[in-house]
DNA sequence: GTCTATACTCCGATAGAC
DNA sequence: GTCTATCGGAGTATAGAC
């Protein structure tokens, strides 16, 4: 944890410590105390809590969107025009998420699914700006798939979507459900989650 | 504010300004002096702050799921020893959640979908234990609707559904999609939602 | 039993020396 | 760039008044 620079050591500190015990429960001091770094560097580096909170998502979640684009623009170039297929727009709108986040060490999905749900200041903005025109794009395509459905209905069903992914993201079924003969083996797997989700809003959109 | 007792007093000034800034960003110095009581009355009453909090969320989930049993147990009396309709299973499911949450002046909705991805101590033991009993019941209950799903397929679209529902409840559309021909008045229905969400989910469990 | 006044510890933030 | 010192505000605990 010494060899890299401040910042980054900060950062990576925090990452660890925000998906272990949430961020309100996280303090500055525990962080750098990990980072073995002084306190007030992370208002030097980083102007605030919320400052590293916000580098910490904006790191995280643009290459993702970076690369549900670029998934699009290739798959609209080879369909030449014609509507795509649902099911493989909506793999273009999940798969990204999901492997980028369950490869980064477990961290982020925690941390990224719970701030969905938790105002913070200015955080919402940056999250909205980078997913804007994401969801703009994902509405047109798939209008192209379901012209029968409206773009009220098409908007909706997207944000089911992301609800059932965050939901994904960070539940751990542990907790749940004795007495049903649930293989946790199975049901743990992300390919399997990530199978199972695609599957069920594919026929969402449609039904 | 006046007229009933500290402890109630409270209860609905948290539940205000809970909902307004969240729970981690309103202190109890706030709270109190909104609900016109000494500070040191809330851990009189409740122990903590996160003792304020489990208390207004058990007080609010757990008549929708006392009326997800009984609706349950009506609609299996009716059938008669025949697998129900998955659509009137997932509505069991889903209606009073919605119904409830959304006539309690909107305030409980944020609240609740934020606190299901922000871990709070002994907060979580408790929704599980609520929970648990309807979970194991509506995943027996579609085993028998849909007989060629797994278990684990049932569970882990159920916390599909549950996903999209908590994004339903909480998210402003407001925020997102210029150009795309919204019309706001539609999408931010509850009737319509509700049963967006409940076609969405049957088709989702089908597909 | 209820409620209050007060004090304690820890937090995030900042100013200023180095 | 980094550190020390310090500030106001947060949640909490308790002794004691009614």
């Amino acid at each position: 944890m010494s060899g890299l620079g401040t910042k980054q050591r900060i950062l990576d500190a925090a990452r660890t410590l925000f998906a272990e015990h949430g961020f309100p429960a996280t303090s500055l001091r525990e962080i750098t105390k990990h980072a073995e770094v002084n306190l007030a560097a992370v208002n030097y580096h980083f102007g605030s809590k919320d400052g590293l909170l916000k580098e910490l998502v904006n790191e995280c979640i643009e290459p993702i969107n970076t690369e549900r684009i670029r998934l699009l623009d290739a798959a609209e170039a080879e369909a030449g025009g014609q509507p795509l297929v649902m099911r493989d727009l909506i793999r273009i709108f999940l798969e990204p998420a999901v492997r980028e986040l369950c490869d980064q060490g477990s961290a982020m999905p925690c941390i990224l699914s719970r701030l969905h749900h938790e105002p913070h200041a200015g955080l919402e903005e940056m999250m909205s700006d980078i997913l804007a025109p994401t969801i703009t794009r994902f509405v047109t395509a798939s209008h192209r798939c379901l012209p029968h459905r409206t773009p009220e209905e098409l908007l909706i069903r997207g944000h089911f979507m992301i609800g059932a992914m965050l939901h994904l993201l960070d539940f751990n079924c542990e907790e749940l459900v004795p007495g049903l003969g649930i293989n946790e083996e199975v049901i743990s797997g992300y390919d399997f989650r990530l199978e199972q989700l695609i599957s069920f809003c594919t026929a969402g959109f449609d039904g």
